[in-house]
DNA sequence: AACAAAGTTCCACTATTCGGAAATAAATTT
DNA sequence: AAATTTATTTCCGAATAGTGGAACTTTGTT
């Protein structure tokens, strides 16, 4: 049942004026459509969510197919293409942020046995760019690149909170708030509170928010120049990981988010002025 | 050193004439130079290597960030961007093969004890779209969607070995022949025969042709219609694993190609005669 | 401070895309 | 099995978006 709407609409970069990417961003938006559909699409399916001409859409759709972003099975319903994967394998191996937090994330999981996550955040969704755990019950890579909405997880609220206000509230008009467990914030009300309180403390919780029986701790990483916002988190089962728990983690994750921004200081630093 | 060159000519889909994807080609051959690069590449090294004027190359490389495609740092240079993640874990997460294939990569790891891959043909080359293995010392979504010469792998040359002979045949004038150890295949004639013996016994070998110390077997796996050309492989250590072991293995890989296309066609199947 | 190199903007020109309609192919019903 | 409906693909003049040379601005260097 994925309806209308389920693809945002495009405020491309937070803040800034949204900009025409022309064909290309025709193009972008099928492929949100095929994947944002529960099941593969066809030819119909795409033509009604897309509103385009027959004649235009078959084409388009025929240059994506030929590039690779698109596959289209024997039955002629749609499907991600692969070439999408190996551009994903080489953003993930080359990024320099994902290789300068690692040993940061590493030193986390040892110091609390507990998962973490780095994410980052684009428009009002996080995208999870690593996860370092131990037992692995869940696999990995089942992980990486997922998207999940910004406010009602621990590392989205952290990077809402990095925002500056005028960003915040623009972000705040495209959210949809869903409520995924009773604990879900209900609206931008709930939210801009929280993230007060998330600027105040410098850490942000997510208490069963997103999914029963999931809690964790997670602080910020803004890049200086405002060109980054991310962070790290560390959850657990709530069950072993309570309340009082999690505010004893807090200084470490905080501190590890620091280090992050430093180590990325350090290495992308002596460009434009640190010290006034 | 990342030279001219290393973005294949484009052949498309094996065996087909390479159709004219406008607009969203230029912009894909623009991601291949990211991509392809060993260090995210400044302005002028994408003008270098794209040869087109800098107006034009500006206003696309503008579009790929609008987009989220690329990313622009600090330093003005470029890597791709992470809404490529999302896709590719849309994809990956979706995609019917994998998911078909998944339990029968399980069952012949339970079997061997060593490392499976699942694997597709994309042109010339392989990307990895699985594997199981269990005490994972190399972390798994480093090999999800990275990609690697077919000449050179066990899984590669099986998918080799089902294509139709013109197929092969458009394809080998694409590929070069880099030697990575002293057992890779030098040239076109070496890989004609191994294909042959491929296709004669059911499955391929590498023995230490792509990495030292790293040996396989693989068997492949090939859709009726010829829409799908994949293979797995059971890949493990030199030491650990000898010739006539991977020999033995043999019949479970084939068995388990085998169980993944009998799947396949129940899944897809009823749809164009099945029985004569 | 002056120079050089890299990056950005502008706008007349042209190649690409657009989109209606008509042909073909695939399912579904009679 | 033929007819009907629905889905997919092809075509081509009109409209749009992309092109590319040159001028301009910023950034880094001698």
């Amino acid at each position: 049942m994925t309806e209308e709407g389920t693809n945002s609409p495009r405020p491309e970069t937070a803040g800034d004026v949204a900009i025409d990417t022309g064909t290309l961003g025709k193009m972008m938006a099928l492929l949100d459509i095929v994947a944002g559909s529960e099941t593969a699409p066809r030819f119909t399916d795409i033509l009604r969510r897309s509103r385009q001409p027959r004649g235009t859409l078959h084409r388009q759709l025929g240059h994506l197919v030929a590039e690779g972003l698109l596959a289209m099975r024997s039955d002629h319903s749609y499907e991600l293409g692969i070439r999408l994967l190996k551009f994903a394998s080489d953003s993930w191996a080359r990024s320099e942020f994902r290789i300068v937090a690692e040993p940061h994330l590493k030193a986390l999981h040892a110091a609390t046995g507990e998962t973490v996550h780095l994410a980052l955040l684009r428009d009002a969704e996080i995208i999870y760019l690593d996860k370092v755990e131990s037992r692995q019950a869940v696999r990995m890579s089942s992980q990486i690149g997922k998207a999940s909405p910004a406010y009602c997880t621990g590392v989205g609220k952290a990077c809402l909170s990095a925002l500056s206000d005028e960003q915040l509230k623009a972000l705040l008009k495209t959210m949809r708030f869903q409520r995924f467990t009773e604990n879900t914030l209900g609206g931008p009300e709930a939210l801009l509170s929280e993230v007060a309180e998330i600027r105040r403390t410098g850490h942000a919780f997510d208490r069963e928010e997103h999914e029963v029986g999931i809690r964790c701790v997670a602080a910020p990483i803004g890049a200086a120049d405002g060109g980054l916002v991310a962070g790290i988190s560390v959850t657990g089962p709530a069950y072993r990981v309570e309340q009082p728990r999690l505010e004893a983690w807090a200084p470490l994750v905080r501190a590890a988010a620091g280090a992050i921004m430093t180590d990325m200081a350090i290495r992308f630093g002596p460009q434009r002025g640190v010290e006034p």
